[in-house]
RNA sequence: GGCCACGUGGCGGAAUGGUUACGCAGAGGAUUGCAAAUCCUUCCAUCCCAGUUCGAUUCUGGGCGUGGCCUCCA
């Protein structure tokens, strides 16, 4: 069978042959946070996603062959009000936000990245492209700022599939008067003495947004790499500015060749909004959910699709892995099978991969221990069941309001209870245990019991 | 207004020009003092209308509906 990735590209709005720049390695640069507020769980998706093929990747062309970028954004004008509204200086907001995101990386068992750069160590790098572009006629100058001139690029809008012309109808935002079109994006902006700023030709100040993905992306892996990922979002203006600033710089024509993008998370099937007070942050997950599930959760549909999040899915997600977990067992790397990797090599279909895992499980419940084995690769192929027993055990532990001592005392009155007979009373225990989260199981002659 | 995506059983969610996965829930059974767990069996779906085709859920056109982007966002 054929180990062939295929995979979605959106600049091409087909799916598409992966074939890598050079053969049998691989770069991809991911959009990583911009570190002013706690990731939520829509931030999740793409690390998650986007983990997942980093893992694929590996597994397909060698676990040292997949160079995988990701960013942190740790200049911008939303952690500068942040900053001033939290009244935390910017170095620690950044520093403490930088931290929780690893945190939270680290409960959703991603891997990490090779190298995780941030944006104000890179500064000299989006001066210097800045440069290049006002030397090449790409950009422009007036009155400290800098702007990049999408009429220069041929193929603005490529990407996101827009007209320049049609995007300018539609325009409502509030056009600075220092443009020479309303599409035009900045590239550097003067800082106020307050604000962080760095010196430049064009005076003391800070970059635009999009700037510090094209420097570091082909600091990290080229002026063409492969893959380019990120939220859908993104996709205007982020990344059409990203490229359209990049192939001018670079003066090529190829920048990413698969640009890949992941669907929106809806929390209740409402829009997740700060206003809205929908928001929900990872670091609140992770007093309460093991990471596993989140991890699940978000893998259960294709990654390109709109996914809403809410309690019923976090339930059956943790059911399905509490009984996957069953099967547990701490196994060495193993190679998957073609026919078990194929849903992953369509563009990285994970619900039917996990249906899969389903029909694996099944077979291995009863004891066929090549699907077992299968079973347990195919889990920690994309991070699941990595975490031993225990630990996977520790949250319901947390959760129950009731100590093992307690449990023991009240099981073996049950015990003396059916002895005797008295099944009333030991029923009255069982639902008493129940409802403090524990589940009595009468097996054999043996009273076992679990956390709900 | 422009552009885009989506519409599959009770719910979630894949795939496919021809038998429509899988999970959850439901029903029946085995088991149990009763349960739980497990096992077995089982019910249920491709938004509407045309067209192409031997055959459409899949392709084409139209309609209806939902959501998104065009402003910061993962």
């Amino acid at each position: 069978m054929n180990k062939q990735l295929n995979i979605f590209n959106t600049l091409s709005g087909k799916k598409e042959k992966f074939i890598p720049i050079n053969t049998g390695k691989v770069g991809m640069y991911v959009c990583g946070p911009t570190v002013y507020d706690f990731p939520h769980i829509g931030n999740a998706r793409p690390l998650v996603v986007f983990d997942v093929l980093f893992r694929l990747l590996k597994k397909l062309n060698g676990d040292d062959k997949v160079t995988y970028v990701r960013n942190i954004t740790d200049i911008d004008d939303k952690i500068i009000e942040a900053s001033k509204n939290k009244k935390i200086p910017i170095d620690k907001l950044t520093k403490d936000i930088t931290k929780n995101f690893h945190d939270d990386c680290k409960y959703l068992n991603c891997l990490k990245p090779n190298f995780e750069p941030r944006a104000t160590e890179h500064i000299k790098g989006m001066i210097s492209m800045t440069e290049n572009l006002l030397n090449n006629k790409h950009a422009y100058e007036k009155d400290k700022h800098v702007y990049f001139s999408v009429n220069s690029f041929k193929n603005y809008g490529k990407l996101s599939n827009k007209k320049p012309d049609e995007l300018e109808a539609g325009s409502r935002v509030e056009i600075s008067k220092l443009k020479n079109n309303p599409l035009d994006f900045v590239l550097w902006k003067p800082s106020s003495t307050d604000d962080p700023g760095w010196d430049s030709p064009w005076g003391r100040g800070r970059p635009g947004w999009h700037l510090e993905c094209s420097v570091m992306s082909e600091k990290f892996l080229g002026k063409n790499f492969d893959i380019h990922g990120g939220g859908l979002d993104l996709v205007f203006p982020h990344h059409e500015n990203e490229m359209a600033q990049s192939c001018c710089a670079n003066e090529t024509d190829k920048f990413a060749n698969y640009w890949l993008h992941n669907g929106y998370v809806t929390f209740n099937k409402e829009k997740m909004s700060k206003s809205v007070g929908n928001i929900v942050t990872i670091q609140k997950m992770r007093e309460k959910i093991n990471g596993q599930v989140i991890r699940f959760a978000l893998l259960s549909t294709h990654y390109k699709q709109p996914l809403d999040w809410n309690e019923k899915l976090i339930n059956e997600s943790q059911n399905t892995l509490d009984k996957w977990y069953s099967l547990f067992e701490k196994i060495g790397e193993n190679e998957l099978s073609d026919d078990l990797l194929q849903p992953l090599l369509q563009d990285l279909n994970t619900p039917g991969y996990i249906s899969k895992l389903h029909s694996l499980y099944d077979k291995a419940s009863k004891g066929d221990k090549y699907s077992k084995k299968l079973f347990l690769t195919g889990c920690n192929a994309i991070g699941l069941l990595e975490e031993d027993l225990k630990s996977w055990e520790k949250f319901k532990k947390t959760n129950s309001k009731i100590d093992e001592k307690t449990i023991r005392i009240k099981i073996k009155n049950r015990e003396d209870a059916r002895k005797n007979g008295n099944y009333k009373l030991a029923d009255s225990i069982r639902k008493d245990l129940e409802k403090s989260g524990i589940i009595i199981e009468d097996k054999n002659d043996k009273t076992k019991w679990r956390y709900k």
